[in-house]
DNA sequence: AGCGGAACCTGTCGGC
DNA sequence: TGCCGACAGGTTCCGC
C-alpha cells in the first residue's frame, strides 16, 4: 500500500498524536505479525512507556521508546494507524490497538496482514533496515550516489526504482510516474543509462515523491491517514492504472508491461 | 552474488 | 449465482 510520501504522512500525523503518550493497554488481536515469539513479553515491554520519537527509514516507521526499545513496523501492502481521541470498536482487520493516559488509543489496522511489528532492544537495528539505500529526500541522495547505484546495475530500471538496497521508499506507483516524468522507457538497463538520462532520472525521483507528498499521498483503494482521511495524488497520475487511456503528453494509449510480476504503466513513444 | 519466481494473506473484480 | 483466475500500493525466501 503505502510508499515513501504516504508513510511520510502518516509519521508526521503519528508524531502529532501519540508522542509523549504513555501506553496503558496494549491489545494484540492478531499475533503473527509481531515477529517476536512471545507477545506477552511485547506488550510487558510496551506499557508504562511513551513514544520520545516517531520518524521514517524508506517505508519503514520507527518508534523510539523511553528505554531505547524501537517499536519497527512496515505496513506492506494494506497495513494502516488509525487514532481515536476514544476507545472505538475493533473492527475485523484490527490487529493490535495501543491505548494511552489520555483515554486515546491507536489501532494497527491491515487487511491481507502481510505487515510486520517487531521490538528490538536498543542500539540494534534489523537486516533490511540497514541495508536500505539513500531516501531520495535526503541529502545523501546526490546525483553521483545515484549513478554509482546504476553502475553495474543489471536490473531493467522499473526494478531498479523497486529495489529498497539502491533507493529507499520508491513503490510500484511512483516507479513508473517516475520513469514516465524522466521519459525512460521502463525495460532500460540501469547500467546503460545516458548521462542526459541519469539526470532527468535524478531529478524526477525526488519531484514526484516530493508532489505526492504535497498532496497527502495517493489512494488507490486502501490507503488512509492516521485520520482515516484519503489522499489526493490519485488525481494527477499520469499513467499508472491509465493502461489504454491517452498518455497526457502525446496522446499516443498507454501499455503495461510486466515486470517481475508487477504491473508497469508507460507511453512507447514518449519513453525510449 | 544475484536472478526470477513463488510465497505470504485477504479481498475484489471480471469472465464464463 | 457460482466458480476460477487475475490482480492489489511489498518484502522475503528458495532454488538455480
Amino acid at each position: 500500500m503505502p510508499e515513501l510520501p504516504e508513510v511520510q504522512v502518516i509519521v508526521t500525523q503519528l508524531r502529532d498524536k501519540v508522542l509523549h503518550k504513555k501506553i496503558v493497554r496494549v491489545e494484540i488481536l492478531r499475533t503473527d505479525q509481531w515477529l517476536q515469539n512471545d507477545p506477552a513479553q511485547v506488550v510487558k515491554i510496551l506499557i508504562n512507556q511513551a513514544f520520545v520519537d516517531i520518524y521514517r527509514k524508506g517505508k519503514y516507521i520507527i518508534f523510539r521508546l523511553e528505554d531505547g526499545f524501537q517499536l519497527i513496523v512496515h505496513l506492506r501492502m494494506t497495513g494502516k494507524f488509525c487514532w481515536h481521541p476514544k476507545p472505538t470498536r475493533i473492527d475485523k482487520h484490527t490487529r493490535t490497538v495501543f491505548y494511552f493516559t489520555d483515554g486515546s488509543c491507536l489501532h494497527y489496522h491491515d487487511l491481507r496482514a502481510l505487515g510486520m511489528l517487531i521490538l528490538i532492544p536498543p542500539n540494534e537495528e534489523i537486516k533490511s533496515l540497514s541495508q536500505l539505500g539513500a531516501d531520495p529526500l535526503s541529502p545523501q541522495f546526490t546525483r553521483e550516489y545515484l549513478w554509482q547505484k546504476l553502475q553495474g546495475c543489471k536490473l531493467e530500471l522499473k526494478d531498479f526504482l523497486l529495489d529498497q538496497k539502491k533507493v529507499a521508499g520508491v513503490g510500484n506507483i511512483y516507479a513508473s510516474e517516475i520513469l514516465f516524468r524522466s521519459s525512460i522507457h521502463p525495460q532500460t538497463k540501469s547500467f546503460s543509462l545516458s548521462p542526459s538520462q541519469v539526470d532527468r532520472l535524478y531529478q524526477a525521483i525526488p519531484q514526484v515523491l516530493r508532489e505526492a507528498l504535497v498532496h497527502s499521498g495517493t489512494t488507490i483503494s486502501n490507503y488512509r491517514n492516521v485520520d482515516d482521511l484519503e489522499g489526493e495524488f490519485q488525481n494527477f497520475l499520469q499513467v499508472y492504472g491509465k493502461e489504454g487511456q491517452p498518455c497526457p503528453r502525446c496522446g499516443q494509449v498507454i501499455k503495461r508491461l510486466k515486470q517481475k510480476n508487477r504491473s508497469t504503466f508507460f507511453c512507447e513513444s514518449c519513453q525510449k
